[in-house]
DNA sequence: GGCGGGAATGTAATCGTATACTTCTGGCGC
DNA sequence: GCGCCAGAAGTATACGATTACATTCCCGCC
């Protein structure tokens, strides 16, 4: 027995208490608020008017308990502080918001483990839904939400081979379409600097994407060439010293995002390397800056604020129980502006493939 | 009456459960759960392996009602668009994250009827306390927070004469100290280009405190020399392209943000406006890109990754009932780097001082 | 040997709401 | 005039956990 007493005048408001107030049931008042079509005209005003005059709110838990329902939404992402998920997260509170959900926002630094525990106490809470970042999780998470039977959506990635669904774009034809961009405007010498691809398939995908691209035109992508960095301004710069203190160094540098682009351009000013004469630089995002960027970065946009729309929708339409497409391909653009041209001696590139002593 | 029939072999794992299977009550389990001390070694290992044998996750809207303390907090912010954010929440989720405590992330775009909204949601889904940004809200937001009793605090501001708890910091002296470090070094002709100020007392506060501080040096602020913009990169642009079509363009300009800097810096190289040399630029923020701008941005360093911490330690304290100060105050440095110096003609400033007709 | 007391566990009330089922009312058709 | 039905409101249970209080058991001490 629990036989706690509270001060009756700081209690609470309850549905009860509307109820008494307005002289009917706790049932009136509960179908007032979330039927109100079944309570009668009259009825519903005086409800209206308790309601306001005790300045009552509703107990989420108590309706989520009984209901079954938390109106939440749970997204689990690896970071904030790059803000590459920024423009997702906003528009999917956004869309959430429309429909009276709120959103749990919760981040796992790109490990696997955290993501599952993260996930974990993100059902405990008693999210109806999940919105995830990528395709590859810990086993642990996929047994999770089976379990559960929650909806989920894995974004920023498109396969439609996977079992789960999925709203986002093909990393690798995106980088692929790039490092195309960049052979055919003649360059030979194609370096990468590649954001953490260690639990992390939408970077592992984009390199892979450039790779098989430059294997496909007879370049091979030799390790020298391939940097892999945290996304932060600094990481780009140094990658970029690191590349220019090669013999050969490249005409042309795909980045993970355009963080790191940042950085490469920043540096190319600071050693003096003329972007886009010495070297083409290509980002990947199309973050608000880079058109800003002097001289303005090429880059592959991604349809981030779209992504966060369409998961939403996804979610809760299958909360719903409306029908719903469970792969969805989002349109990704390659925005060329002013850090691309062709390599400036293309002349000089013959001296590599025909050594005099041949 | 609820007579609801489930099937038996997809319900939900309840505590109920691990407790047949663990072959005790409920209460046990609970306080397995709970105060794990309270409970012998052997009983508990059972529970623990029922727990994992039947996959049970505890329903916390269940417990949260029973217990009044759902663990969420909830965090009310203008926007995470502009990224300003992205450190403070950021800070705020991993802290809270290591309490257990998860958050529920709001925005209201600079509306205060909106905030208000967002507010009054947040306590329906049982939020413990609640993280807001600035100290001037609409006059229903304390009624609902004094009603409710819930913690709350004001952050990116810090005034000890309010009524309510700030952590942050002073935005008139901040603004003030890059001012007069500008006068310092000789400018006169001080242009601003502020955020929005409606419904944004930091803003205000800012140029507030820049107005005052040219005024003490016996300068005013005429109102062609004050551009008010969204942060964004090409607001920042737009308004240093007008800026410079004045008779008498400025020497120097202070941002509300280290975006609306970028702009700046952005259009200068475009206009072929000499940064510092002919035009000195102080941003607002650091932010991380804020160093790696050529030349570097000369800005105000806030405490933005402390302010989370702070917040999150503030709510903690306070819901276990310890003493937390209701004030705090953060250190704001001022980081000279590349874009700022005397301005290049000292001499030819006279000639507006004594015109020769005198 | 009886009894006090503490540790471990059990029993059952309770948190605030939604909702299945019941009851009541009045209108309508025949 | 009677029965039927629809619409509106009421009654009371269940959601799944926590926790006050009751109970049991075991030990040690007088």
């Amino acid at each position: 027995m629990d036989h706690r007493v509270t001060d009756p005048a700081s209690r609470r408001v309850t549905l009860r208490d509307v109820a008494d107030h307005a002289n009917c049931s706790t049932a009136t008042v509960s179908r007032a608020l979330n039927s109100p079509e079944q309570v009668a005209v009259e009825v519903r005003a005086r409800i209206d008017a308790s309601i306001k005059a005790l300045g009552y709110v509703p107990n989420g838990a108590a309706r989520a308990l009984r209901s079954q329902r938390s109106q939440i939404v749970g997204a689990v992402i690896p970071t904030i502080k790059y803000s590459i998920y920024a423009r997702l997260i906003e528009s999917l509170e956004r869309r959430l918001a429309m429909d009276g959900y709120s959103l749990l926002l919760t981040t796992h630094d790109y490990d696997p483990v955290k993501e599952l525990e993260q996930t974990q106490l993100l059902l405990t809470r008693g999210v109806e839904g999940i919105v995830l970042v990528g395709d590859s999780h810990d086993g642990g998470l996929h047994q999770l939400l089976a379990k559960h039977r929650r909806p989920y959506v894995n974004t920023y990635v498109f396969n439609p081979a996977s079992k789960h669904p999925c709203i986002g774009f093909d990393n690798r034809l995106a980088a692929a379409r790039a490092a195309r961009y960049l052979h055919d405007l003649g360059h030979r010498r194609i370096a990468v600097i590649t954001g953490p691809t260690k639990n992390n398939d939408r970077q592992a995908d984009r390199l892979a994407g450039i790779r098989s691209a430059l294997e496909e035109r007879g370049l091979d992508l030799p390790s020298s060439m391939v940097i892999e960095r945290p996304h932060l301004i600094e990481n780009g710069r140094e990658a970029l010293e690191i590349l220019f203190q090669l013999p050969e160094p490249p005409t042309a540098v795909l980045c993970g995002s355009d963080v790191l682009a940042f950085g490469v351009l920043s540096e190319c000013q600071e050693l003096g390397v003329s972007v886009p004469n010495q070297l083409s630089v290509v980002g990947f995002d199309d973050q608000d800056f880079a058109k800003h960027l002097r001289p303005a970065l090429t880059t592959v946009g991604i349809p981030a604020v779209e992504m966060g729309i369409e998961a939403a929708n996804y979610i809760l339409r299958k909360l719903n129980r409306q029908p719903a497409n469970n792969f969805t391909n989002l349109d990704v653009q390659l925005i060329v502006r002013g850090t691309t041209m062709p390599p400036a001696a293309l002349s000089t590139q013959g001296k590599r493939a025909v050594p005099v002593s041949a």
